[in-house]
Formats: structure tokens, sequence, C-alpha cells
DNA sequence: ACATTAAGTGATT
DNA sequence: AATCACTTAATGT
């Protein structure tokens, strides 16, 4: 089961032999949405391997309050992990699953055997960090650039994105937390929104019409 | 029917 | 955009 879903993923990016290797000292996992995968400060042992569902990464503020950086999906794999094996040991990032997500822990000591020994290994961990470098400057330009309004619906759709699917489980509290302002305001934008017929609002969930 | 929680709104800073 | 204060609507027991 493990090894079908994990070719599935992941062999048009890797060799059998890697593929192997992970099979071997991987460990599967299932987590259910909404738990906590890595806390600031968290010592991290395992690199992550999505094989589906989502993960909401988090920056937290010096009160203790958060904000959301980005989503990360099937196929992508922690950025943090891998400042990691350059000798950072501890998260500076939150990681809560935003859906169940499965995934495989790839024990971090591997990863530097792995760097030299499989060419397709070191291309996977250099795109990724690539990749995530690329979503951390698209999420510093959201919260730098963007109006409230913008970023609100710049959420929604990632969110409908990473959950497949184009109505929203939510509250606006939780909206509001996740990007670090009120509920108040949340509800406003959102009926602006609305007005706008970008979005429809129900009790406990969001609809977008546009994507 | 009552309590609780989510959402809507005017006014103020 | 944040906060307060209050209202209204939906839901659970």
């Amino acid at each position: 089961m493990i090894k079908s879903e994990l070719h599935e993923k992941y062999s048009y990016l890797f060799e059998e032999e890697l593929l192997d290797e992970i099979e071997k000292v991987g460990v599967f996992k299932h987590v259910p949405e909404g738990e906590q995968l890595m806390d600031i400060g968290e010592t991290i042992f395992y690199m992550p391997l999505l094989l589906s569902g989502a993960i909401k990464i988090m920056r937290e503020d010096t009160d203790g309050e958060d904000l959301i950086l980005y989503f990360i999906e099937t196929g992508d794999t922690c950025a943090m992990t891998l400042s990691c094996c350059m000798g950072n040991k501890k998260s500076e990032i939150r990681a809560i699953a935003e859906t169940d997500t499965e995934l495989i822990m790839i024990p971090v000591k591997k990863m530097a055997d792995w760097m030299g020994k499989y060419k397709s290994w070191q291309n996977f961990i250099l795109q990724s960090y690539q990749d995530r470098l690329k979503e951390l400057l698209e999420a510093i330009d959201t919260i730098a650039f963007l109006k409230m309004d913008e970023r609100l619906l710049k959420y929604l759709r990632d969110k409908a994105m990473v959950n497949h699917d184009d109505t929203i489980k939510v509250t606006h509290q939780n909206i509001a937390d996740d990007l670090h302002t009120s509920r108040v305001v949340v509800s406003r934008l959102l009926k602006s929104l609305e007005n706008q017929s970008k979005i429809k609002l129900h009790r406990n969930s969001i609809t977008i019409v546009d994507m």
C-alpha cells in the first residue's frame, strides 16, 4: 500500500533504487486534519514527503499570534527540513495539517547520504528549495503589497485549491486568525466580496464563485 | 424554550 | 484596519 502510493506519486522523480531506500527507512504516517506536525523551536528529525493532503505553514509573531505563510501539497516537502541538513536543527515555523494527510517520514541523516548518491535526490532537494523560496517571496509580497481584501481573496483561493473544493469550511474567526486580523474586518470584507459576486457566504462555509 | 456560537453593523479611533 | 458594543441568525441541548 505504501509502496504503490510512493511509486505512484514519486516514480517520475526518483529512480528505482532510491524509491526502495525510501521505502526501507521511511515511516508512513497518517495525520488527521488539524493536527500539528511541527512547532517553532522543535528539533527536526524527519523530513516529510507528502503523499496526499496539504499542510499549512505558519509563522509566529512576538506575541504568539499566528500568520499563515503558505500551503504545501502532494509532491512537496518542507523547506525547513532542508536547511536542517546545513546545521540548523530547530524549526522556525509551525506546521498544521490542513486536510487529512498521508506522508512518509525520512530520517534527516539520510538526506546527506542521498545527496551524493542519487542525482535525482539532489535535483529534488534543490528544486524544492527553489520552490519554497519562491513561495516565501510570494508570501512576503502578499503581506506587504496586497490590501486586506486582496489577501483575503488569495487566501480563499489557495485554500480552495489545496482542498480541491470551491466550498471552504471555515468561520470568519478562523480566517481572521490565519491572516492575523480581526473577525469584524474579515466579516466586512467577505460581505463586500459577496456583493461583488466573487463568493457566496453561508454559516461555517464560503463558496468561491469565480476561480 | 434557552444557551451558545457565528455573523452582521454602526460608531469611534 | 482595529476595537467596542450591540443585534440578528443559526444551531445545539
